[in-house]
DNA sequence: TCTTGACTCTCCCGTTGCTGGAGACTGTAT
DNA sequence: ATACAGTCTCCAGCAACGGGAGAGTCAAGA
């Protein structure tokens, strides 16, 4: 029998945390004074508690240490949590390793360009989407015009609402003077009668999306997509299906000068085998 | 202008975060109705919200990526805490890799043998500790008592107090049956008049000491040092220096058979530069 | 115009595994 | 007797929010 802060003394661990495990339930004084309150504790106990901290070491929360410890478990549950904490652990190295990426990719960009980058890139996992949409070859970007009043004539012909911001589709692999190969989008809820050109689908889900967000005008949106192409390559990304832009503010009509626009370019990628 | 709940759509960042940045200080709705008390936004403030995401994805706390933003932040500054960031995340890639060796290793042996080990191997440091040392070659083990003997008779005579457990050091590399070089030691707060067998020196530190407590009669005390010479191997660890038997609960007088002995056996180690 | 329902506000609590502190006792040594 | 070390029980705080209560606000439909 010995008081708590000779026990404390005894196994390295604070005074504070063994009241705690006392609280907790973890590892119960041995005795309590009824009188005092003072807590006694005796070398028995000290397995336990070794126990408690080799749990700990492993990665387990208190929690886990209490059923393995009180529940009488089964080998096979002990090798169940064993075999999850196993794949948290590589789940989390894995995350800290794309998060080391990152940060390198960054340094490389600081001591390159003098400066953080205005455009911040960013992943994430993007649902399917149930649009109206409307597929068609113009000469340039900003020939899709037509395509919107034509689809939004459509819409409120039908009497069907948006539902969310609109969005381009670009199928062009390369980059092309002439003759663009996209789709404009109107998420809806409802449902809409197709025509020979507009028809309803769903735009397919993206588990990493990575994306910029471009405040300002149209005329300076390649800016976005250099940087999100650039980050892309220097974190060990590839494209793997056609670029979309987002209108989150739509510009007045047609205007492509329109500072107060603000739209997201995204691409769908998937991590290269091995990164640079 | 919009208000929290379009904003938060616009950034797929949930409105209570919204409130709580604001709360911190790290990002201000751009007004706020006196009356109300409604939050108004701008799109101007995605960008700014998107770096604080951006910068939270590359494990910076809300603190450090209010410095990041608010301050002035030479390239310098910032090149600092990237590189220090770096360090940190593969600092901790390095721990986590550490504790999956550790799990997997009781994997292993929870297959090979039907049941955990009662044995709960940990790792620690340990600080230098001073003491009044006699080291000898005894036959067997359980002839260090009469070592035991001349050292306290020698403190008892010296009038010094004892100061923590006693411990003591085995030299032999090899298992020998017998002749053990061996060294009974006592920590010791102030100075002693040195003998010609018994001197005051420091112990050395171990920055990663492999140890485990055994709870029982010195004559078991072999399946602690099994556990741990397992352990120790089976987790990538190399023996790097003697072992030490620190005595937390002395027995008897000179009994081997107390049941109520509690000794840590103790080993300092390193990493092996390539676990099996 | 009233009512409904969706939105927003400000508290407050809970999360994890403790650490630190205040204020009150208790135990031991001088 | 007194000092001082040890112990007790609260209570607060950390990080980054999420959940919920209770009250007020806004836009649209009856």
């Amino acid at each position: 029998m010995m008081r708590i802060g000779d026990f404390s003394k005894l196994s390295r661990v604070t005074v504070k945390t063994l009241r705690y495990y006392d609280d907790v339930g973890l590892l119960k004084a041995a005795h309590v004074d009824g009188f005092t309150g003072y807590r006694y504790y005796t070398y028995d106990q000290l397995p336990r508690l070794n126990r408690i901290l080799a749990l700990k070491d492993l990665g387990f929360s208190l929690q886990e240490i209490g059923q393995l410890l009180n529940d009488r478990l089964t080998v096979e549950q002990m090798y169940g949590m064993l075999k999850l904490r196993q794949a948290q652990i590589r789940q989390h190295m894995q995350e800290e390793s794309e998060r080391l990426a990152r940060v390198e990719a960054r340094l490389r960009q600081l001591t390159q360009e003098e400066g953080m980058s205005t455009y911040d890139v960013r992943i994430k996992p993007v649902a399917a989407l149930r649009v109206a949409a409307l597929r068609a070859v113009v000469p340039t970007p900003p020939d899709q015009g037509q395509l919107w009043q034509e689809l939004y004539l459509h819409l409120a012909r039908e009497g069907v609402q948006p539902d969310g911001p609109c969005l381009t589709v670009y199928y062009d692999e390369e980059y092309k003077e002439r003759d663009w190969d996209l789709e404009v989008c109107e998420p809806i809820a409802g449902d809409l009668r197709p025509t020979e050109r507009i028809q309803v689908r769903n735009l397919e889900a993206a588990e990493q999306m990575a994306y910029v967000v471009h405040h300002g005008p149209f005329t300076t949106i390649g800016e976005a997509y250099d940087a999100l192409m650039k980050w892309v390559s220097e974190n060990g990304y590839r494209i793997i299906g056609p670029a979309r832009e987002v209108y989150l503010r739509a510009a007045e009509k047609g205007r492509q000068d329109d500072p107060e626009t603000v739209t997201e370019v995204q691409f769908p990628v998937e991590k290269a085998r091995e990164a640079a």
